[in-house]
DNA sequence: TCCTTATTGACATTGATTCTCATTATCACT
DNA sequence: AGTGATAATGAGAATCAATGTCAATAAGGA
């Protein structure tokens, strides 16, 4: 691992060694807060600027995907090495509840491969990634509709 | 519209006219200070909270979609009644460019009506909206890469 | 071990969005 | 058309995520 920083011209160091543990072990979709907080426990001198800089490291080293929910903060989650994981959200617009899920894959894959392969082409856009979300209103949320 | 209005508990009042006439004539993905700034050459008066609340208000009422694409501003669009309108949007990491795209909707639409289905039984949601985003790098900023 | 310099942490600052509240304007009802 | 209850507004303050500043620190090659 310290050879993948070395390529984006980085110094292996304490503070982010304990963000990038923390990442690979905690949920998804956390907020720099929370990993600021979390991570406050162990190692309480690591402060925001380095949480910040880090995610924005481990997103550019590709180990870290930000998400913007529109909830007013970004959140992060960790990018696992195995597709096996890879996923799409479904997100509450009432209480901000985000659910994974990762059913149609196979078939998603294929549309996106192709849609990715003609919009490169047409733009002239290197595609990197793709972002999937559906938007509603959850159980919870449903419950308690008319109160 | 004025009737549509009523359904959401509220008045029609001149600056929701006038954000709501500004809105349908033009282009998408603004952010509210750009809406803001082009409203108030015609419409001094306005304040920046009530383009925010009327914004929030045209997002309840489903006629205009609020986008959180990662640049720290939430950009919004009207919807257009036609459904030949819908597009989603490629996004340069780099600069922020956004370009809409509409290629492949017919197969999209397929799969994610029936990715709605399936996620609606499954997680109990009902499912408004969705979005699909393709992030890379455009050709401007592939140009300038080796500066 | 020493030296260069990337990195850090505390703090200040920015900037988008939301809140507050006195004033204004809408509209249902006369 | 006039009136009154109150929804909506606008100016400015407040909030809060995110970024910038900079002196102190630490990584890692020599």
């Amino acid at each position: 691992m310290k050879d993948k920083f070395k390529e984006y011209a980085s110094r292996m160091t304490a503070p982010r060694e304990a963000i990038l543990e923390f990442m690979s072990r905690s949920s998804t979709h956390l907020s720099a807060k929370e990993i600021y907080t979390s991570l406050h426990k162990k190692h309480p001198g690591i402060g925001m600027s380095t949480v910040y800089r880090t995610l924005d490291l481990l997103a550019r080293m590709g180990l870290v995907t930000k998400l913007a929910l529109g909830d007013g903060q970004n959140r992060y989650e960790f990018k696992a090495k195995d597709k096996s994981d890879h996923h799409h959200h479904l997100i509450c617009t009432r209480c901000g509840t985000i659910i994974n899920y990762s059913e149609f894959l196979e078939e998603e894959l294929t549309l996106v491969r192709k849609t990715e392969k003609k919009l490169a082409k047409k733009y002239n856009f290197i595609i990197e990634d793709h972002n999937i979300e559906f938007l509603g209103i959850c159980e919870k949320c449903k419950g308690s509709e008319k109160i």
